[in-house]
Formats: C-alpha cells, structure tokens, sequence
DNA sequence: GCCAACGTTGGC
DNA sequence: GCCAACGTTGGC
C-alpha cells in the first residue's frame, strides 16, 4: 500500500481542522499542480498519509486516510483539477519536525526533506516506517 | 520579512 | 518549442 503526504499551512487548514471534521473528512482541494494532482489520482481508498505543516510548525503532526479517491475539485471551475478526501486518524505522538527528518540519514532521499515545495508527496515504505518510528506511532 | 527555488505563463 | 519573466511557496 503506498502512502502520502499531505502540506498544509496550520493557519490556512491545519490537523485539528481535519479531526473537526471527524469521520466525514474534508476535500483536499485547492491544489493547483500537476504532479500533485497525479500523485492524488493514485491514491486509494485506505491509503494513508502524513499531514505536515509547512511554515508554523514545519513538522509531521498527524496521520491521515484517504476516503474518497480522486474527483473533480469542488471549488475549480475549469474542470482540470481533482482531489481526494481525507479524514485525520490520529494525531502523532511527537511531531518529527523538518530538521530532525533532515538530520535522519535514512530520510536523506525524501521529497520532504529535499527542495520540492510540492504539496502532495509521495512517501516510500521505508520513509513511512523511519517517520513512524520518529512519531512515536504505529507504522 | 526576505529571498531562493520552482512551476507556470506568454512572447517570440 | 524555447526561454525569459513572473508569481507562489516555504524555509530561514
């Protein structure tokens, strides 16, 4: 099974927003990029993901699922644009903040810790494990 | 608040 | 189809 992860800017949308929405789950919309848009085409019902928060915070704070696999985003007009819909399954144990994921060596080739400001990343089953170990959660 | 990196746009 | 200009993201 693969897994993902999800940026968002804790100010905009943060995690706790996503468990407000409980089992429902939110539309991951807004995204407007390409690769983005393809990795949510992959996804799967089940899949899981980490939710990051990118400028306040900048760290791994929570585990998502998605619910919904990709269809048209709500909120686009021009009708090329899709998401997911997640739903927050738990929060971590301890964030794994951006500089300890960079300070892990065998996070070295991870899209996160790289240059990529993309905001869906796919994440290896081997970054899933060493991140989970990190969180103090379940892999 | 600044600036570097990247993606997208648009002129040629 | 190339590439310069521009806008946006996101770390610092």
């Amino acid at each position: 099974m693969a897994h993902w992860l999800f940026k968002s800017e804790p100010d905009s949308f943060s995690f706790d927003d996503l468990v407000g929405k409980g089992e429902a789950g939110q539309e991951w919309d807004g995204v407007r990029n390409y690769q983005a848009r393809n990795n949510m085409r992959a996804m799967k019902v089940g899949e899981r993901g980490f939710f990051y928060h990118s400028n306040e915070g900048k760290a791994v704070v929570g585990i998502v699922e998605v619910i919904a696999a990709a269809h048209p985003d709500s909120t686009d007009t021009t009708g090329q644009w899709e998401c997911v819909d997640l739903k927050a399954v738990m929060p971590v144990e301890r964030p794994v903040t951006l500089a300890a994921a960079k300070a892990e060596p065998r996070l070295a080739g991870m899209a996160l810790t790289g240059n990529s400001r993309l905001s869906v990343q796919p994440v290896t089953d081997a970054e899933w494990a060493v991140v989970c170990e990190m969180a103090g959660v379940a892999p």
